[in-house]
RNA sequence: CGGGGCGUAGCGCAGUCCGGUAGCGCUCCUGGUUUGGGACCAGGCGGUCGCAGGUUCGAAUCCUGUCACCCCGACCA
């Protein structure tokens, strides 16, 4: 194949490049005849639902149940909140017509200019509008609340630019709505979302992030607050990995959603949305990929053992089976997902160097050297050793060894991002760093100004005000002036 | 939406300047030999050269228009 993976490091400057091909060869996803999407293949599809179930139990641990609302919103309800329309009513697909028709002209078929929508349909950015405009229905007394839904759906925005699943014209993710009683309630479960997020990013994905609040500039657009998780992508760029929002009254004033309290007195509800995307999957792969192609956190690799029998013919296979089936056995019984792979239209190294590149976690060779040995070559994906041991407890072996996996690819990817943070107070030495990744602990002075002027001179941003850590005040990096804390500031995808 | 690039077989590309029968590598198919790190040999299938006009005896090649896609910005999860 013309995609070389080989060569991560020569490639530094044009990561992205390396990204998609790493994407496209690991058999993932691949770019559809649509323009910014994307089609997920099997074994990226595979991962995505690991995550989906997983986040899915988690969810519903707090209480939350899923349902499911409309795709189409009417573009009258994009208007309703007035923040939300400037942040988002702009690069919305847009549906006019009802009906097509053949053409007059024989060739093909074209929109029937006679079935125009009276009002247009919006293909959903997000659902806080149309599911806002139901709520109004389901909500009437205090004895509804709180309101706890998730939703697990495809959205659009027709961004100017995309890449695949970091950012795509189209793509899956889930979003909860929760409708509270009281502020404190709905702060309480915004908060309880992220750290949520964070749980699923880092005992999981293997993800270290940092939890924050992002500044009024990057906040959701209808948001009162906005909380995310920002992770560091090996080329030192962040990547804000998932966020909740705390949307105070704005949408239970905007779509007029009431609820009589205790005391018999109308009052607006209290709301609150979260979400995370298919852009894990991007922060997945970016996050521990190696030149020799993707590497899986044990925890959602959809094959977390792959057994490849090496034979020269149909009777040395079957010894290969019959001396590996109980292993099989073992390995299923210890919950571990196995894959035996005794296809003989590949050979042995075509198969190596494939699991390798779809980062499985853990593969064992047989051969019939092995069978006269009673032992296995074992290849561990994250640090590519090999060692041959006794089949004798190997299960039981490899059951300790995926979480000592799990583990070593956290703490590789937590002190690469501790090697690539900064504390800084010099806006020059910043301006000088900046051009190689990395985080920057920085003094901000909390105006929009000074951060415009950061992004501006040095395309940077800040990601977040990190929710725990040093928050000793200081003097502004920019500016001077007072700083209640140290912010991150990053380059960002 | 601004700047740059590209569109030729499933994939990656050459050919375009200077118009003259559509090429290469990989994949794929068939047969054989192979199989402990992406096999080798032989043969074969596969393209209205992005689309629409124009110039010409003749266009992948020149001209006009148009549509995609990619990269860099702006925007964004």
């Amino acid at each position: 194949m013309a995609i070389e993976l080989k060569g991560l490091t020569k490639r530094k400057d044009n990561y992205s490049q390396w990204y998609n091909e790493l994407v496209v060869k690991a058999d993932l996803a691949e770019q559809s005849a649509v323009r910014g999407c994307m089609v997920i293949k099997p074994y990226g599809y595979a991962i995505w639902e690991k995550m989906q179930q997983t986040l899915d139990k988690m969810f519903k641990d707090t209480g939350v149940q899923n349902a499911y609302f409309p795709l189409l919103i009417p573009k009258s309800f994009l208007c309703r909140e007035a923040e939300h329309v400037e942040g988002f009513a702009k690069e919305c697909a847009v549906v006019t017509h009802y009906r097509l028709k053949n053409d007059p002209n024989g060739k093909g078929v074209v929109v029937d200019p006679d079935a125009r929508l009276e009002e247009e349909l919006i293909v959903r950015p997000t659902s806080e509008t149309i599911i806002w405009g139901t709520y109004k229905n389901w909500i009437h007394s205090w004895r509804d609340l709180p309101l706890l839904i998730n939703q697990w759906a495809n959205v659009m925005r027709w961004e100017m630019r995309t890449r695949m699943f970091l950012r795509t014209a189209e793509f899956l993710w889930q979003e909860g709505h929760c409708a509270h009683a009281t502020a404190e309630e709905s702060e309480a479960r915004t908060v309880q979302m992220i750290n949520l997020y964070a749980d699923f990013a880092e005992k999981y994905m293997a993800m270290p992030v940092i939890k924050g609040v992002k500044s009024a500039n990057e906040r959701f657009a209808g948001a009162l607050n906005t909380y995310t998780i920002e992770a560091m992508m090996q080329d030192g760029k962040a990547l804000q990995s998932g966020t909740s929002h705390n949307l105070g009254q704005n949408f239970a004033k905007a779509f007029d959603v009431t609820f009589a309290n205790k005391e018999n007195k109308p009052e607006y509800v209290w709301a609150n949305s979260w979400g995370v995307s298919t852009r894990l999957m991007g922060a997945l792969i970016m996050t521990h990929s190696d030149d020799n192609g993707l590497v899986l956190p044990p925890h959602l690799a959809p094959i977390q053992v792959v057994i490849i029998p090496i034979f020269k013919n149909a009777e040395q296979l079957e010894a290969i089976s019959s001396a590996i089936a109980p292993i099989i056995e073992r390995l299923k019984e210890l919950g571990v997902s196995v894959k035996f792979d005794d296809a003989d239209n590949k050979r042995p190294g075509f198969k190596f160097a494939d699991y390798e590149v779809k980062g499985v976690p853990v593969r064992l060779a047989v051969g019939a050297r092995d069978l006269e040995n009673g032992t296995v070559e074992l290849m561990r994906r994250d640090t590519l050793e090999k060692e041959v041991l006794p089949l004798k407890g190997i299960a039981e072996h490899i059951a300790q060894l995926l979480e000592d996996i799990q583990q070593n690819i956290f703490q590789k990817a937590l002190k690469l991002r501790e090697e690539k943070t900064y504390v800084c107070d010099s806006y020059d030495e910043f301006k000088a760093k900046i051009e190689d990744g990395g985080f920057f602990l920085c003094h901000w002075d909390g105006t929009t100004e000074t951060e415009e002027r950061i992004k501006e001179e040095t395309k940077a941003t800040i990601r977040c005000i990190p929710l725990d850590g040093d928050n000793t005040p200081g003097k502004c990096m920019v500016t001077g002036r007072p700083s209640a804390r140290r912010v991150i500031i990053a380059r960002n995808y």
